[in-house]
DNA sequence: GTCACCGTTGAAAGATATTTTCGTTTCGGT
DNA sequence: ACCGAAACGAAAATATCTTTCAACGGTGAC
């Protein structure tokens, strides 16, 4: 687990193959998403840097390594320590990706919905509340999808023979989700709900099908287990989940980290994992519809069609 | 005229007393302004620095004093010169600015998210638009929403004896998304999946039980076929439907409006419905959990520690 | 309970970047 | 051509950032 945190850390231009474009691109907006992701994975003092910068970016940005090391009690070498994981070359950039970041709040100007749901809110703040917060995920996650990553993903989808889908929980909806979409283009995909199926429709899988795995806390044995046993069989494996330093990427050729807001007593995790995986689930669906133009087009107009008789003339 | 420069760059840590706030505010955006007005009272390889950096703030932000110096054929001392010129302490400060600067314009730049998404979009554009267009139904249904009929239907089902939810399709898994939450709070809740169970078990409800129609086209007559026995026996019934005008409505006390984005060919309607309803469901489902706070409460976390086992010990 | 091990941490050395100093060059005026 | 003042840049001085490495603390094995 600390393992990919080394790897970040090691000799960072290596001249063996990149296959895994490992950290994202400098991050644009979505620090304070990417510190919210990667904080289960840092040590205390790096969370307590993360947290500072993730807090007051302008502040920051006008400090020094050192001055920020003193402020949060830490050492120089753990502010570039939490930099370099963030996904930045070093302290500077980090540093100017603050500035930028300060200047565009600055002139956006949050309308401060932060607070939480508290148990007497009336009904008309939890409406807005929870809009805003799953608003807040969308963007989020859009700002910290890798687009290489999912590119590759939709190649793989669009070009399977069959794919399963391994989804528990909440998750297994949005595994639910992504097979009915794939179905309705003309591709052959599966959702099995039961673990114990999951596993033996891996065995089943071989090159050139592609399995799915999605799973928010990325080490949930249910989902995993059928991922590897896919993944050894030679199948094209992708991970949907929220903790891209979790279990799940050991077996997973793409990865597409999902975004986590702060949840509360009144808001599960599971409220917002399921809105961004949902996003990430339609990017691979409309990605691979494209790819698959000739093929999708008539099939959607088809399943459209066959439906219609199922609901009364009703419209008026 | 350059006896400004003079006394700018003047004993800047004089012993005197630094009476003067020397240079203006660190000059907010209006960057290429200044270098214009400024301009006149510059040497020749100062205005040769200041037309780079107001040409193309975002690259000179990724420069060094060096590098900037080198592309503008200058020295650092230069560079620096012309920093304290435009008003900052020095280049480290005037490059933070750039950032900055930088940002303000990425963000300004408007990805013409309103076009539909083509065929031939690159993966990036449509991470963008689909982000774009969910957090626009996300808006419109927390807009839309009746708040007087979504806490009548919160009332409703946090008194049930117990909950039927029919959907199908897409809406199928909005409605057991809804079952999972409400079992997770120590309510009984069903979700059907197939049509003639589900009337099976509508006719079992009576006044006291809840029925909940989840349909997008409010036309679904597998949907609306449960939902008129439950009426018909006496049950509470709510409709969460995009079309408020629809059959579906004949049958239900509280009617939830959801949004619907305008769809294409590469975007069904199915995609931003869904969304929609899964507002409104979690705006139940977070109603419900406070009304029922106090058994909600350890029912929310007695499911997580049941849940806790399965997950691998991945994290730290 | 003790020990060995591994990850975490910060102090300090090392490398870069920035700022200042200061001598050279350029240019206008005489 | 000569003088002086301003412009300029090379290099020294300083500040900042990065890396190394040894010590610390916690965890699991025995």
């Amino acid at each position: 687990m600390t393992q990919d945190v080394k790897e970040i850390f090691a000799d960072r231009r290596g001249t063996g193959t990149p296959v895994r474009s490992v950290a994202a691109p400098p991050a644009p907006a979505a620090l304070a998403a990417k510190v919210r992701t990667l904080a289960p994975s840092m040590t205390r003092s790096m969370q307590r840097v993360a947290e500072a910068v993730a807090d007051d970016p302008a502040g920051c940005a006008a400090l020094t390594v050192t001055g920020l090391a003193e402020l949060t009690g830490t050492s120089e070498a753990t502010v570039v320590r939490t930099a370099r994981l963030l996904g930045y070359p070093g302290y500077r950039d980090l540093r100017l990706a603050l500035a930028g970041l300060a200047a565009q709040q600055e002139s956006g100007r949050a309308p401060a919905l932060t607070t939480d749901i508290a148990v007497d809110d009336p009904i008309a703040d939890v409406v807005a509340k929870l809009a805003h917060d799953e608003r807040q995920t969308l963007a989020d996650t859009a700002a910290g999808l890798d687009t290489v990553q999912l590119g590759a993903a939709v190649a793989a989808l669009a070009g399977a023979r069959r794919t399963d889908v391994y989804g528990i929980g909440a998750s297994g909806l949005v595994a639910q989700d992504l097979t009915q979409k794939l179905l309705r283009i003309g591709l052959i995909a599966h959702a099995p709900g039961d673990p114990h199926l999951a596993v033996t429709n891996a065995v089943q899988l071989r090159a050139g099908d592609v399995a799915v795995a999605i799973t928010h806390s990325g080490s949930t044995g249910d989902v995993i287990e059928p991922l590897r046993v896919a993944f050894e069989r030679g199948a094209t494996t992708i991970a949907v989940t929220g903790r891209p330093d979790g279990p799940v990427t050991q077996y997973a050729d793409h990865v597409l980290t999902t975004s986590t807001a702060r949840e509360s007593e009144l808001r599960p995790a599971a409220m917002s994992s399921r809105t961004s995986q949902l996003l990430v689930v339609d990017c691979l669906f409309v990605g691979i519809a494209q790819r698959t133009y000739a093929s999708a087009a008539p099939a959607l107009s088809a399943s459209y069609e066959a439906l219609a008789h199922r609901h009364r003339s009703g419209s008026r």
